[in-house]
DNA sequence: TTGCTCCTCACGTCACGTGAGGTGGC
DNA sequence: TTGCTCCTCACGTCACGTGAGGTGGC
């Protein structure tokens, strides 16, 4: 059976490359529990990834990097994400729909703080770019009129 | 002589509280270079800033905030921030018009520098904020059909 | 069998946080 | 004189970076 979702055949070299991190990074994230490292590894062997883990890690790194979140910050908001990774493995298992209504309805506010924490950074980056903008008129001006003096 | 340019009469606890950091990021910032500390303060008397350093730490912390800069690329932008602050105090002194016009000059291409990276910052948010709502809109339209069934 | 990547310690670093013990200014 | 804030070490922490020494899979 090639079950696409649970595939896990990418080793840690080959994700960190993919996302843009080292390996030591994803490790770290295992520790403090932001990736569900595949509880059946037994110490000492290689970690596997799947595709989910890619965008799962994306997505992590998008909020760090962006919005500068501390890595507990992450997994609060995380948390709910994780439920949306199990939404992806269960989804087109044998879950009725009630379960899957219980699901979307469960992720739809934690995607929306996301917006609001994006919407937030996006205002303050406006008013800087403003600020900027306007000190290169005033710049520009003096410029002008030193030069024609 | 009230020279309002050099005024320095904020300790540092005063200044680290309007600009929203702890005294250890100052001195921290200091030892760093970021931060040009009198030069004629003896070790173990208290460390005193004006106006200037306000702004110039605004800015700085901005930079960091908002872009997620290293103290390292912080010096590197700053730098001629410098000049630009050396700028404020010799502007109404007694410099030539063509030493203003050298020091205006030399601040536009930085201005530029930051506006760019302030907009490469908004561009990938904005693509950021596009999946979010496109995610959203998702979400909101599975419910819908989860819930009419 | 030979590389290559992986593994687990474990110490180093950056950007501060947090006391410890002592001195200075309104 | 009494608080309060300041000072300088100096160790702790978060999020990793960077080897050291050893084992596993194509």
């Amino acid at each position: 059976v090639t079950a696409a979702a649970g595939e896990r055949s990418l080793r840690i070299g080959e994700i960190a490359e993919r996302v843009g991190v080292t390996t030591r990074t994803i490790r770290y994230y295992e520790e403090r529990g932001l990736l569900g490292a595949a509880p059946d590894r037994v110490k000492g062997s290689h970690r596997l990834y799947g595709e989910a883990d890619v965008v799962r890690l994306l997505e992590l790194l998008r909020l760090r990097d962006l919005l500068g979140l501390t890595l507990e910050e992450l997994v609060e908001l995380a948390e709910a994400e994780e439920a949306r990774a199990t939404l992806r493995g269960k989804w087109e298992g044998s879950s009725t729909d009630a379960e899957r209504l219980r699901i979307v309805e469960a992720a739809i506010p934690l995607v929306r703080r996301q917006l609001e924490l994006v919407r937030a950074r996006q205002r303050t980056l406006s008013e800087f770019a403003d600020e900027l903008d306007e000190k290169m008129r005033t710049l520009k001006r003096r410029r002008r009129e030193l030069s024609s003096s």
